[in-house]
DNA sequence: AAGCTCAAAGAACAGCTATTCTTTGGGAAC
DNA sequence: GTTCCCAAAGAATAGCTGTTCTTTGAGCTT
């Protein structure tokens, strides 16, 4: 039999995310994609077709590498605590970076409907998840009592989107970090 | 002597601005520039220089004739009034479009110094501009007095970069005009 | 009206980019 | 050890993209 192939989809996938998140999608070309995957064209055809399909299987990649394991944080529900670790490890994530599927979403969104269903799926499962803790807090007295949830919630995720933009203008500084304090001090009881 | 000009620049740089917005700016490629703002190749090249050196002028108009008319809301500094003023006029601007500005800042910001600098420049002014009304607002009496009026600023920040990335997703909803009234109220006195 | 200048239009070009094809050689199976 | 299959590497290709060049003719000046 043939020999067995040698990279791994997962590293590729990997890898890829870095060069997406600095230069986007057309910014990212294939020569330096197929360098820094440590991949080879052959393969990379065979395995994802093309470019654009890469890209899906790059975004999906991210979410459940880099946003699942944040998320799981507002899925486990223990009220305000889960909000607080939920932003500290978003921060740590998309500090000097900014985040993949916001900028693509950006720079992509109006021309592509498969991007855009992404993202709106991400948000509604951001608000559901806030919405879960806050209710949480609320019933354990973490927050303030007559804290409108819904509203709270919106500008939770509100505050996401915008960190994943500051995040590139503010660079490695812990502007992010000093921010989530003074966003997240208001709701405490 | 020989014939003038028939464009303008002004309108060559509005147009290309609906163009960047569509696709950014590795995606708008240059025929489709040349033909949608109403201008030549030639004359392109001496007015301009570059592609590159035309998104700088267009970043720069987009920022005069777009949010600078929705700055002065803020500079005007009426206090709250001045706040919801400002919100309802960004929403309409980025409804269904996104913010140029953001857009060009996720997509390039990583790689262009220039338009980082741009960007924060941008939010600092943001910044800056809600603290006054913040400030105005608590003399008056609109805001609720013992308001952190830094943390809030920084809140606000985050509400209009949060927008320009929702306004992608949302379409031509009026879910943001909701969300601003949901996310002022409880400044209010 | 005639001549001249430069704007408009778009053809041409050079370099780049996504994708495909060719060659090479490593290693599994016997 | 030999054979053979397929992964690796990267050369080749076709089409696209930013930029420049050429041609044409509109309108200002006299």
């Amino acid at each position: 039999m043939a020999r067995k192939a040698l990279y791994s989809v997962e590293e590729v996938l990997s890898n890829a995310i870095q060069v997406f998140l600095e230069h986007g999608y057309n910014g990212a070309v294939m020569d330096e994609i197929i360098a820094r995957t440590d991949f080879n064209r052959r393969g990379f055809y065979m395995e994802f077709g093309s470019k654009q399909a890469f890209l899906y299987r790059v975004l999906e990649h991210y979410i459940k590498t880099h946003l699942d394991p944040i998320f799981v944080h507002l899925e486990q529900n223990a009220g305000l605590p889960s909000i607080h670790a939920f932003f500290k490890d978003y921060i740590q994530l998309v500090k000097g970076r900014g985040c993949l599927l916001v900028n693509i979403v950006t720079e992509m969104g109006f021309d592509d409907e498969p991007v855009r269903d992404i993202g709106r799926h991400h948000l509604d499962r951001l608000e559901i998840g806030f919405i879960g803790c806050l209710e949480k807090g609320l019933e354990q007295h973490q927050v303030k009592s007559g804290l409108n949830i819904e509203a709270t919630a919106l500008q939770l995720c509100n505050y996401v989107q915008g960190f994943a933009v500051t995040a590139i203008l503010a660079g490695q500084t812990d502007e992010l970090d000093l921010a989530t304090n003074a966003l997240l001090e208001p709701l405490a009881a």
